[in-house]
DNA sequence: GTGGGAATTATACAACTGTTTGAATCTGCG
DNA sequence: CGCAGATTCAAACAGTTGTATAATTCCCAC
């Protein structure tokens, strides 16, 4: 049992496993799952390389609980933001709006890193890596986590979109989904690429794009064969 | 030198170096950069151990021949199916429509590795795979084969959208990339969350989906503060 | 204090990694 | 043919990987 001391009011213990979940979560998420060694993470730990194994069965093992631990109260934040809205629109008598959805899709996942704001986009990376990294993974964690929440939230959509056709919600919803995703992990490029325009380290203004963006999309007319002009595409 | 017959009509001797390439292609595609090992890639090719560091120099070179192999004549497509849009629309005296603009930029890269139609999706499911996967890989690469033809496009959408902020032009253009890449990675996560009501392998209705959705996402009114009511989202 | 389960430790294991080497083989030109 | 350069090959390299195993230490109820 490792002490270790905080700069908060109260000295924190800090056991073993947790030390490994922090070194586990802020190494994955920087070098992705497969080439992160155990060894990497025991070390930055200051924890025994069996520990690991000891703790959590194995490597996958360390993984799975890394994402359990945050998943699970990020969805239930989901969901009970998500009712708080539909409370809110329901003495209107109409459904919960699109923005309103998706604030409560995406708000828990943008700060489910961050409750004390120094963790800001560690466990999201972390998992946009892993679900583009380990294929079969993802179905399994789907099925558990990710299932239900899902079924929530695109009824709830459905009652915003009345109008729109079942194939396209789960089309743009895939989008919505992609892209929330892909937003963390890819974060760095436009810092890159922007040329020093934009601030990725904003995750409000992020938040409130990604949510415009998407709704925007959402309301977009049902797709025609062709929408625009193009002619004699191919060569 | 192997030789061996496909079933097309031509027989077509394919030399070490190609059937390296072929493997590497669609392994890197299925498990990853890091989880792929070189001996995985020269058994499903047929050939020694050695001709990986003999032709490529090592596995990173391997990938970045593969990477150029694909990138140069996809930006080359953009660029001249881009051009053709812009002639076509200068006629009229406007600039290309946000849907040609997307569709040029969007449609090389999903049938970059499709010519026969038989590798379809491979090379950007890689692509997209090892962006995410090898973070200090991709800056080289951005420098080398995007930011041209990114500042092509983003001048595109400049001229069709000239009352857009230029900030809120690389925060959405930034939105459609990485939407781009990871749609391509996360196909099989549609296959499982539609429960069959999509098809993922309807490229076309990918791509048409895909532009319809992004170009929808540029042309929602520029960003107020909050522009919908979110009342005491804290606690 | 003492026993006993929990936790930690150092060490070892077998398997696998990318890369290198030097010899063997092939290919094409004179 | 004969030789030179390109290519292929089996074998081994040093290093790392995740995991397993005993021995040791720790801690707390009794």
């Amino acid at each position: 049992m490792n002490t270790i001391s905080k700069n908060g009011p109260t000295p924190v213990t800090m056991d073993t496993r947790e030390r490994i979940l922090e070194a586990a979560e802020r190494i994955f998420a920087e070098c992705g799952f497969e080439a992160t060694s155990l060894r990497q993470i025991t070390r930055e730990a200051g924890v025994n390389l069996a520990a690991v194994n000891y703790h959590f069965g194995s490597k996958e093992g360390l993984l799975k609980e890394l994402l359990r631990m945050r998943i699970v109260p990020m969805n239930e934040t989901r969901q009970a933001l998500l009712e708080r809205y539909q409370f809110q629109s329901q003495s209107d008598d109409r459904p919960a709006s699109l923005e309103q959805i998706f604030d409560a899709f995406l708000r828990p996942y943008f700060e489910a890193g961050a409750p004390g704001g120094d963790r800001n986009g560690l466990f999201m990376h972390m998992l946009g890596r892993v679900f583009s990294e380990k294929p079969g993974f993802m179905e399994s964690f789907y099925e558990e986590h990710f299932k239900d929440i899902q079924e929530i939230f695109i009824a709830a959509i459905r009652e915003a979109q009345p109008e729109l056709a079942e194939e396209e919600v789960l089309w743009r919803f895939h989008f919505a989904l992609s892209l929330m995703l892909s937003s963390m992990t890819q974060r760095q490029r436009l810092k890159i690429s922007s040329h020093g325009h934009c601030d990725p380290d904003d995750i409000e203004g992020l938040i409130l794009r990604l949510i415009e963006f998407i709704c925007a999309g959402f309301r977009s007319p049902i797709l025609p064969k062709t929408n625009f002009e193009i002619v004699g595409i191919k060569s």
